[in-house]
DNA sequence: CGGTATCCTTGTGGATACTG
DNA sequence: CAGTATCCACAAGGATACCG
């Protein structure tokens, strides 16, 4: 726990200026994967993709008809970052025409709890956070 | 739970065809509300300022120096959405010089519990990942 | 000290056309 | 069907300079 917190800090810990022999800040590496993360689940697709990828298996255009709005290229670009993080896995069955299932990975159905949790904190929250900015808006130039 | 699910589907639950009388698709609302704070919390600054912050108010300048790397210009911008959004909270102190602290809402601080059980489980996977990339970067072109 | 203003580079995402 | 390739618009973010 307090290594994630530690690691959202940047260097703050190697104050004391000892060198770090592992070739690396190891608290800068801790951070960036955070970090990676957090940008991975804060892209505009990624997890629309996930959360509908959870009932089970789901082909190329099925996926882009059940997500609305998204297009062919995002929606290509979006499961190859997906699939290389090993969230994702990508099924070919060779026919005429091709068929592609994409499915999640046991890591990447471990991932939908955590990022549930931030969708509930966004639900049950934002009445508040729509109030607070109209009242941001609406303040003093 | 099935709300935030569903919120992060798109529209699917709307197949029914009828019409919304509220004045926009409520599912879309939830959807986008989810995706705002997703957002946020997947820039690149954000969640290292509210961390920052996790301990008490802090200076402008502290909180510039703390985190490293951030411009100036980032960090005025970053902790303006975080104010505009009620994560955050300004407090100025007219002297000379200046003195402005920011610190977390309760709003700020129940955020933090969500994003740390994301950032535990970037930590307890990092090297999983890694290694998934490492074998996707190298397969076949 | 705590900002704005300006310019610039890069990355993200959309539209369209083409392909095995 | 499941993609690539190409082009383009715009937003995020960094560097620098100036200001109350």
């Amino acid at each position: 726990m307090d290594t994630v917190a530690t690691s959202l800090q940047g260097g703050t810990s190697s104050s004391a200026g000892h060198i770090d022999v592992t070739g690396g800040d190891h608290v800068a590496v801790r951070c960036r994967a955070v970090n990676d993360i957090l940008a991975r689940v804060g892209d505009k697709w990624s997890m629309q993709v996930v959360m509908t990828l959870a009932d089970g298996p789901v082909r190329f255009n099925e996926l882009r008809r059940a997500i609305d709005g998204i297009s062919q290229r995002m929606l290509t670009r979006t499961l190859r970052a997906l699939e290389r993080d090993g969230l994702v896995s990508r099924a070919v069955t060779p026919s005429v025409p091709p068929r592609v299932d994409y499915s999640l990975t046991d890591l990447g159905r471990s991932l939908r709890e955590p990022v549930l949790a931030l969708g509930s904190w966004a639900m049950a929250n934002r009445e508040t956070i729509e109030a607070a900015r109209a009242e941001f808006d609406r303040r003093p130039v």
